[in-house]
DNA sequence: CAGCATCCACTACGATACTG
DNA sequence: CAGTATCGTAGTGGATGCTG
């Protein structure tokens, strides 16, 4: 059952979760405060652009704070805010399920060969 | 912390969730089996594409069982399998997040200046 | 009824280069 | 360091028409 009042609320947490590194970065983000290049680094091959595109989203839906220190070299700083932080028992959800599931799931669970990334 | 041995459980899961109805596709499927027309009219401007798309993809990951009755007209029925049926804790969890925030959180919450929580 | 085939529009993402 | 600007590409979802 849904609550009425509020009817699509799984989408909306959704749409917050939604984009291609949301889900790493979120998980950095859930281990203190991180900055820009620091993140960069950990997401590995993810390009600035995309970097940018996803904090700013998650700023915009209040999840995380951009600090900034004046200074050169330039000192960015993010951290989740209170509203992030309580997006953890989500994630501790998903993962269980993943791993009651066993084999954390291939992501080709139904085939034999894999042909999509 | 990230169990190791299931690095990213989550990006699995979320790989499960992702795509445009499949949220409202599995809500649908947790009030009981369904028939396509049926989903189909419930998801309402969906196309029959992407309908057949997002069941076949759950299908894949083993969320959901194909029943075919033969005869005409052709009636095909929709329904979680038990590993479908242990994603509801995630929903709640999301349906959990979004009510505590308050607000349903409109999509756009940068815009106006939401100062009251 | 329950799809499949085809075409198309959109947009998300990546690569790259440049700036305060 | 921490971005922004621009461009190109690939994937994703919608519309439509046809079929067992």
């Amino acid at each position: 059952m849904i609550d009425p009042a509020c009817p699509d609320a799984i989408e909306s947490v959704f749409e917050i979760l939604d984009g291609k590194w949301t889900l790493l970065l979120l998980r950095d983000l859930f281990n203190g405060v991180k900055r820009f290049g620091e993140l960069r680094r950990s997401l590995h091959p993810i390009s600035p652009k995309t970097l940018t595109d996803r904090l700013r989203m998650l700023e915009e839906h209040g999840i995380v704070t951009r600090t900034l220190y004046p200074g050169v070299p330039l000192h960015v700083e993010y951290e989740l805010t209170e509203r992030g932080q309580r997006l953890q028992p989500i994630f501790a959800a998903m993962r269980a399920w993943a791993e009651s599931e066993g084999t954390c799931l291939n992501k080709k669970t139904a085939e034999s060969h894999s042909s999509h990334a």
